[in-house]
This record gives C-alpha cells, sequence and structure tokens, in this order.
DNA sequence: TTGTAAGCGTTATCAG
DNA sequence: CTGATAACGCTTACAA
C-alpha cells in the first residue's frame, strides 16, 4: 500500500506539505504542489479513507434506510441519493430493514457511526417513534417522504396531486370517486385522506386502509365493486395495479365501466395494460434533494415539498351511465376493518 | 463521544484489557470482562468505526456494484446481499453505475478502498474488460450472474431452464420457438444461446438481440409475429413483457394464439395479465451467496451455479392448429440487427 | 492475566 | 511557505 509518507519522501518534501499539497490547501508553494501530484500519480496513492475519517470526523459517506430496496418507490429514491452523492464524491450505505420498523433503531444506530448524514425513508413509522430515531442516528438526517418539525425533509405536494387527479375524475363525470387507502401510519396516507376531504368531502368514498401493494389491490378492488363506485384512487400504484387485475379477473372493463388512478408512477404504471393514470412524484429527486438537504442544517429544518403532476394514460375514461354490477358470487364481503397489520 | 478510553477508566482496567474484553479475546478475566461490558453498557459506548479499520485493515463493510437499482433483477440481488451483510454484521456499500460500463473501474476502485470485498453484477461488461476491474478492486471480488476463471462466482443454471422452458413448450406442441436475445456482451446470453443451440439446435428462431427491457421486447414481438412464430422464450422477464404487450396491442392473444416464456421470475411477473410463465432465478439467494463467497477465498475459486425452476404461469399454452397471421400494416421490417447498442 | 507502548495513515497545530 | 509533532480511537505485540 502506498501512504502519502512515501508520496512526501517521492517529491521530496515534508508529509505535512504532501497533505497540504493533496487537498489543495493554501499555503503551499506551485512547484511543491506540482512535485506532489507528480509523485501521488506515478505511485498510484490512494488515500486511506479510515485514515482520512479517523482524523477529521467525516467520512465520506451517506446512509440511506429504506423498508425495502425491491419496492420500486424506494428503489427510485435510492437511485436518486446514489447519483447525488456520488457527484459530490460521497458513497451511500444502505439498510434495508425488510419492512420491519422494530429493527430501524438498531439500523439507524449503527449506520449512524459511519456516515455524515442519514436520509431516512419509513413511511410506515409512527409519528410517535420519529423522535427516538432522529435522536439515535447522532447526526443529521433527511426525511423523505414525510415531514416533522424536527429534521429537514423532502416530500411531495401530495394535495396537489389528489386535487389534479380529482379534477380530471370529475371532469370525466365521476361524480364520487372511492379512495383506497394505505397504512393507517403512513404520513403520507393522511396527507391523501386530508386533502381528499378538503377538496371531495362527502363525495368521496372510503373503502378503508390496505397493504400497499398489489394484494391491497385486488382486496379493495372487491370492496370498490361492492360499493357501486365508477372511479377508484389508489394509494399507489402498486395497489392500482392491484385493482386493475382484480377488476380484470372480475371480468369488468377498465376503464370502460371503472376507472383506476394511482400514485407514485412506478416504472411499471406505464408498462402494464391498460397502461395507468397516475400521480406521478419526482421519486429520484427526492433522493437527491435529500442528500443536499444533509449538508445544509438550518433551523427550522428545511421542508422541501416536490411538485407532482397527474399523468394522464389509459386507465380513465368518461364515467359509465350506470356503475356496473358485479357478478355477485365473487363479491367478497367487506370486513370490519380490511387492514392488515404491518409487521 | 465516548471512547474506549472512557470505559475503561469507568471499568478500573488499562486501555488494553477494555479492548480485549470487548472483542472477548482470551486472556482476560471474568470479573474484568463482566466490569468492562458493564461500563460500556452503561456509557453507551459504541466502538468507532474508522479508528478500528485504521488499526485492523478491515473495513466490516462489502461493496456492491450494480448497473441499474431500479431494475428489479438487481434490486432482488441487492436484497439478498444487504440481507446476508447485516446477518454477519457487515454494511454494504453500493453503486450504481447507470448502466454506464465505462465508469466501472473508477466506481470499482473506489469502493474497493472502502470495503473488505466487492459483490460485482456487471452482466453486460465485456469478458476481457473483466481482468482489470477485478485488479482495481485491489481485494476480494464475487461475481453475479456471470462467470470467469479469475473470480468466484455465483451463477444459475440457465442450460437447465433453458431446457425446463423447452421441454414445456415442446410438451405443448410447439415445434420451432423462437429466442428474443439479450445483448450479445451479455455472459447470461450466451449461455442461453449455447444452451438453446445444444438443446433445440436448428428448431430454434433466433429473433437476435434486443435490450433487455420492455422495449426491446416490443421490438421483438414484431419480428416474432412476422416469422410466424408460436412460441417465444425471452431473454428475461423485462423483455417478455414487452412481448406480452406488443402483442396485445397488435391484437394477438396471448396464450392462445403465441406463447410467451421469461426469465427470472422478477415480482412484475406473476401481476401481469396474463401472469408470465418463467424461468425463476434465485436472486436474491445469489446475493446472499456472493456474499459469503467473498469470505472464503479458495484457488481455484469457487463457482456456484443456483438451479433454478420453470414457473409455469397463464402465458403459455397449446400450440394454435395453424400460426396467427399479424395484420400486415403494423408489421415491422425486419432491420439488419435489431440490437441497440448499449452504452 | 494485565498494562505499557508502538503504531495504523491522515490532518492539524504550532513553531520556524 | 514549510516541517516536526501531536492527536484521532483502536488493536496488538511485548513486557511485567
Amino acid at each position: 500500500m502506498v501512504t502519502l509518507r512515501d508520496v512526501a519522501r517521492v517529491a521530496g518534501v515534508s508529509l505535512a506539505t504532501a497533505s497540504r499539497a493533496m487537498s489543495d490547501a493554501p499555503h503551499v508553494s506551485a512547484a511543491n504542489r506540482e512535485q506532489v501530484a507528480r509523485a501521488a500519480e506515478s505511485l498510484g496513492y490512494r488515500p486511506h479513507p479510515a485514515a482520512r475519517a479517523l482524523t477529521t470526523g467525516s467520512t465520506g459517506t451517506v446512509g440511506l434506510v429504506v423498508p425495502d430496496l425491491a419496492n420500486p418507490f424506494f428503489a427510485a429514491v435510492a437511485k436518486g441519493v446514489q447519483a447525488r452523492a456520488r457527484e459530490t464524491g460521497r458513497d451511500v450505505l444502505v439498510a434495508d430493514t425488510d419492512e420491519d420498523v422494530a429493527v430501524e433503531p438498531d439500523v439507524i444506530t449503527r449506520l449512524g457511526d459511519r456516515v455524515d448524514g442519514l436520509v431516512l425513508c419509513s413511511p410506515r413509522l409512527p409519528a410517535d417513534a420519529l423522535g427516538p430515531l432522529l435522536a439515535a442516528a447522532g447526526g443529521p438526517v433527511a426525511l423523505v417522504n414525510r415531514e416533522t418539525p424536527d429534521a429537514p425533509s423532502v416530500s411531495f405536494d401530495i394535495a396537489d396531486g389528489v386535487r389534479q387527479a380529482l379534477d380530471h375524475l370529475r371532469a370525466l363525470g365521476h361524480d364520487v370517486v372511492a379512495y383506497a387507502g394505505g397504512p393507517r401510519t403512513s404520513w403520507s396516507d393522511g396527507e391523501r385522506r386530508t386533502a381528499l376531504g378538503a377538496l371531495a368531502g362527502d363525495t368521496v368514498l372510503d373503502l378503508g386502509s390496505f397493504r400497499p401493494t398489489h394484494g391491497g389491490g385486488v382486496q379493495a378492488a372487491d370492496l370498490a365493486l361492492a360499493a357501486g363506485a365508477t372511479a377508484v384512487l389508489c394509494f399507489n400504484d402498486l395497489v392500482a395495479l392491484g385493482v386493475l387485475a382484480r377488476l380484470h379477473a372480475r371480468g369488468v372493463a377498465t376503464p370502460a365501466d371503472v376507472s383506476v388512478v394511482g400514485f407514485d408512477d412506478v416504472a411499471a404504471a406505464s408498462l402494464v395494460t391498460p397502461a395507468l393514470t397516475t400521480v406521478a412524484v419526482p421519486l429520484a429527486r427526492a433522493g437527491r434533494t435529500a442528500v443536499d438537504l444533509l449538508g445544509a442544517a438550518s433551523a427550522p429544518p428545511d421542508h422541501r415539498r416536490l411538485p407532482v403532476e397527474l399523468v394522464v394514460r389509459s386507465s380513465t375514461a368518461p364515467a359509465p351511465p350506470t356503475p356496473v354490477q358485479p357478478d355477485p358470487r365473487t363479491t367478497v364481503p367487506r370486513t370490519a376493518d380490511p387492514e392488515v397489520v404491518i409487521r
């Protein structure tokens, strides 16, 4: 291994000068600076990250905590975090909690020790559990897709997304739209519900809370049908895809009989048939922004709300004259609470 | 910050003893071991990763390099890597090369300095570029989804997967099956082609090479139709999904008119309609295995080939009596080489 | 079994 | 502008 000491020797300068030259600090003669650069180059010198971290206290690393890397939502955020970190010369340490909120404290503490800042993507964590976590990180934290007064965050203009979706649906003649909600502890589900209440009041049909997955969607679809809905707005695209699949399976046509709108605009949304109308949120950009927020701590914390945009595709159409009457044999009864406990 | 020195002081022992006790090394009296543990606990001591790395030379970190975190294939591998690393007390540093093979040397060099070992997932890198990269890593490397004599690897029993798919299709009466291939530089495409040649010889219709994406699939679908194929085996699920979508768009029924088989069994495969018949490969397990391979260097390098399994769903059915005759208006001409250059 | 002390590779302080 | 030298927190001979 070639150390800075070697570089200094070859360049004919002291260790200190070599160090200054490498980190292009002031107080180095042009000549020496040149010598050192040359020596470093020829020796193939690469600074030792751990040694640097030990003295400077900064690791050149940002941490990212997500519930599930295989979920396209988080994968997209991860891409953004990764890209921005790389651009700014940092690396990213990822932790996938496998949707297990209980392990987050450990994961965050552990990661927190090894990074300069932490991007935390924990949509399902109850609000009151957030404070201790921020403390456990022991360093700057930026939240993605949720807000709290105690830390900077980047989220999306959900209210506007809901408005756009609702306007679209109403313009198509859907007077009452059903909402297939997400987990109760989800901050962003709360946002959607609040917006829905403010914008649609009693003309929104609450189907309940579902797991934010394809399976949650099939569950919701049956409920929507039973309720005679002509349009269903979904918590996210995964749910919407499930709704689409279930509708198809039960022989109801989309968008002819019922329109479906998703949220997020995950890659699969545009690949499915019919292509999903959905509220596109800038996931990767959120990841990038979160990384930037890590640097600039401010009081009060900076809260960025990224704009969203409805992407109209093929899963929405004018409301049918009369709602479909699904085949009753496949109708599933409405359970008291369709929410499945999130681990 | 609480250091080991603090712990030692509180425990009433020397720094060395505290160190030994913490890393439960031998030569520590039970009493002292206890004292130290107690002190560490009460002080909330956590070892400083950089300091430890500096002295021991090991970082407790494994690196993962993938072309695209948002690609479900790599996301699944990443999950496996992450899970296994965590189980063994290590963290994961990820790098997403954004499908740009040119940046890999830099990324690998940079990451290589910060990790104890590198899991490299670089399916499209030309074989002759691999050697230098392994050197650049400057430490143990495990390859995923490709083999080379110079490094341990974990790949899949592709030949057997092809055999299973072919057997399935033949049993359904498809005598000649079309193959929608992947990038020419892809090791795993080579494997598929070799297996296809050995198993099906001249009864396989080579449609060419396509980008391993949905778009590549729509391209392939047109070619398959023009060739009058009744079954198409695809390089991967993304391509298969594209084929399915394009077939649907052109009004040909799947599986009634043409059967489609994918490869990988990515999550979306089971969610689409019709659900995709595909060769399931244990992606996450591959990631885990790769991490394990990092530890145990052996000469010659260990090459693990994981078993695969055809998952029969709804995109395959008995061959129709006569191949479909697609509407000629939408038929695209066969280009000289449909392969799109991979960046 | 325990403690002292010598590093690990860098950065930073402080005299020259 | 430059060079010794003291940290940074931890591990590990080497002594005791």
